[in-house]
DNA sequence: GGCACATTGTTCCAAATGGAACAAGAATCT
DNA sequence: AGATTCTTGTTCCATTTGGAACAATGTGCC
């Protein structure tokens, strides 16, 4: 009867009453869309988070190390690093010794991972799609350049 | 010499490239917040996110069930059990079951949850100021109003 | 050069996580 | 009323996760 299906709460006026500014809804609104896709794509490639986030860094920044990758994607190294060695294995990436530095690696995408990495992104595509569909042009270019303000601004913080 | 402290890769750069609209910015900044913030819950009161989370929603809404903090949460309703069970031990919540449904129970925030949920929130708040720091007044009132748009809409979609 | 310190990638391990199955109660249908 | 289906909360178990310690290499400083 009510638009609502569920059963006793209502989750809009909840989250809009949270003594926090925009980090609940934040938090909300990223699992709505990426923790949703991320289990689609986990049930269609079977690839989890690390993986697909190590093939999408590699397929835009034609060469990095699996320290870059941790460093775009916000994960512990060692998430980066065994996530390295699966798509290794699946022959997703390519990997060479840094000559220059001793310490790193160098990591490439194959056509295989770019393969993989397209159907990817379509995938987290819909479920992003379909939750930003209310959204009108000039919010989705708000939502644009207010994000990106951000987002430069978190990566120059420490941490 | 960069205003960039970082090695090699520029974050933001790479994050303006990425074939998704807002998913990646969105899950980068929740990251950059929430998933900072958990961890200094954590540091400083042993609480979890389940933990946190349910105390956050019973302080919010008078009474809910375990359910109910599930589909405000989006977490499962395993991960809200445990956390149920926990903060009861620790005396954050109380419990009553429910005479007119037998299946479940209603929660309430004690006082002593309700002062841990209130510092829990200040943790949270500091490091969200941090990162949201260079938006203006018109900044946050729009990205208000989206998200609040993005949230009452994502609430809706099954799933 | 040598010595302290930082960085990269890795392994180990304890903890958190979430899917699946379950029991008990409620709702629906005939 | 009984049968079927749904919902709630829980336990079980396999997987994912990330902190800490580590070896190897690089950097800075005296």
């Amino acid at each position: 009867m009510a638009k609502d299906d569920h059963a006793g709460v209502d989750v809009a006026e909840f989250i809009a009453t949270v003594g926090l500014r925009h980090a609940y809804r934040l938090s909300y609104l990223t699992s709505a869309i990426v923790t949703a896709g991320y289990d689609a794509v986990k049930r269609e490639t079977g690839l989890i988070r690390g993986e697909y986030l190590l093939l999408l860094c590699l397929s835009h920044q034609k060469i990095s190390t699996a320290q870059d990758v941790a460093r775009m994607t916000r994960r512990p190294r060692n998430t980066i690093s065994r996530a390295v060695h699966r798509m290794l294995d699946e022959g997703y990436i390519d990997r060479a010794p840094d000559p220059s530095d001793g310490r790193q690696s160098k990591l490439t995408i194959t056509a295989k991972g770019r393969a993989m990495q397209t159907r990817i992104e379509q995938i987290l595509s819909e479920r992003e799609e379909e939750v930003v569909a209310p959204l009108s042009a000039d919010d989705h270019a708000s939502l644009d350049a207010i994000l990106q303000k951000l987002v430069r601004h978190a990566a120059s913080l420490k941490d």
